[in-house]
DNA sequence: GACATTTTTTGACGGTTCGTCAAAAATTGG
DNA sequence: CCAATTTTTGACGAACCGTCAAAAAATGTC
């Protein structure tokens, strides 16, 4: 195990250099300018070396983007330790996801690169499924929470609905509207200013239409978001 | 304006044909499949006589998107026709809506594609502007419908809350929940099955949280959806 | 430390796609 | 029919891909 002789030491260290290289192009270039070509010099090392860890560029943008959804599994496991009704803690996830929005904006042009077909088809199968597992470990995360609602009678789900769906509602509601603000014009044209503040009151009327109580109406959560971000994220910026 | 010559009608017709070809390749093979020179080569053409009316691969994808948005503008439309209090008519278009995504499966991919940075920014901005236009036309109609209510009592927004609002709580959970289905994973992990139902019923809920009566709770928006479904798109599949 | 063996690195190579542009071909108008 | 204009062509240089035999480095044995 720790018998590592230095050589596979260096070539362990290479790897994470790699990423460093790669991440820094693909902020600066985009998917079109994330070359190996460039990874290899910008790091010194011959291209067929950076083949030895990764066999195309998608697949290092797909590590890329596992790496940063580790980042939100752990805000998200800090903002689940938020003392308070499920609602709220609810909130404080939200406020962790909005965190994470800012601290890595990149993630966002990854996971849209990662979402076209013909992209994610020349990754391995095995690798695709490690990001698969980091995003059902926030779903689960997520659906513990509305779990704690129905099992304390703050949420009452009429019969066909089930939690999976509040979360899938919660999902929808949040990537859709990360995506529709970080990209296009049009949401510009449309008069939107402050973006960050429409998701949440979307988010916040959608727990509102499933009857999650207490209502957005009767609670304030905005001075939730305040208080998380003053007492679980002060570190963030 | 009517006086063209036979050649330049010649040409006129191609620019259709090059569309055909590329969205046909589109489909088939992705983003990465489709090149300038298969393009050329399935038509029977130079590669040179392609760059006379598109620069690059990526505003061949984009005038695709554009012609797909106007479709859907167009069954926006004649959902908009359908008779009933404001948020039946809404019903109507989230049904053109899902049968837009039926009809037009590719139309995804490419917003997928379009969404990445650099790939959209290979693309002159007057040609984006057609897209972000198409956009803006669906975004009014929907907008329309959420002033006609608010107009005839059935939604009453309290102060901040603009209609606008509502409509990108709308586009961000039917967007965002379409997208979620459509790629990954994780969907089938987390045992969902019937994707549509689910995007309704977010809508739904949503359209709750904003007190829009009838409620859905009160209201089956359903049948609303198979009468839509069978009066206004018999002919759709 | 010398040397045989294994592991790692290298970069040249063949292949594909891109976007260009001078020459060739086709069209137009007189 | 011919000269002028427009359109088409495909060869070209450049960039990137992924491979692989040869070179270099590391390892382990005596």
């Amino acid at each position: 195990m720790t018998t590592l002789t230095p050589k596979q030491q260096e070539i362990h260290r290479r790897q994470d250099q790699v990423l460093d290289v790669a991440r820094s192009l693909f902020g600066r270039f985009g998917y079109l300018g994330l070359s190996m070509d460039r990874i290899a010099a910008e790091l010194g090392v011959a291209k067929g070396t950076i083949y030895q860890h990764f066999a195309n560029k998608e697949e290092i943008i797909l590590a890329l983007a596992v790496g940063t959804l580790e980042k939100r599994i752990g805000m998200f496991e800090r903002a689940a330790l938020f003392r308070g009704r499920p609602r709220s803690r609810m909130a404080a996830i939200g406020c962790a996801a909005e965190l994470f929005v800012i601290r890595y904006p990149d993630h966002f042009e990854l996971e849209k690169v990662l979402s076209c077909r013909s992209i994610i088809e020349k990754t391995a199968e095995n690798l695709q499924r490690n990001k698969t597992a980091a995003e059902l470990r926030c779903i689960s995360l997520v659906g513990g929470i509305v779990r704690d609602a129905v099992a304390c009678g703050d949420l009452e789900l009429a019969e066909p609905v089930q939690p999976d769906q509040v979360v899938f509602g919660l999902w929808s509601a949040t990537y859709g509207g990360y995506s529709i603000l970080d990209c296009g014009e049009t949401i510009r044209q449309m008069g939107i200013t402050d973006g960050f503040r429409m998701v949440r009151e979307v988010n916040n009327r959608l727990l509102d239409g499933f009857g999650w109580k207490p209502l957005s109406t009767r609670f304030d959560y905005n001075a939730i978001f305040d208080q998380v971000r003053r007492e679980i994220f002060h570190d963030h910026p």
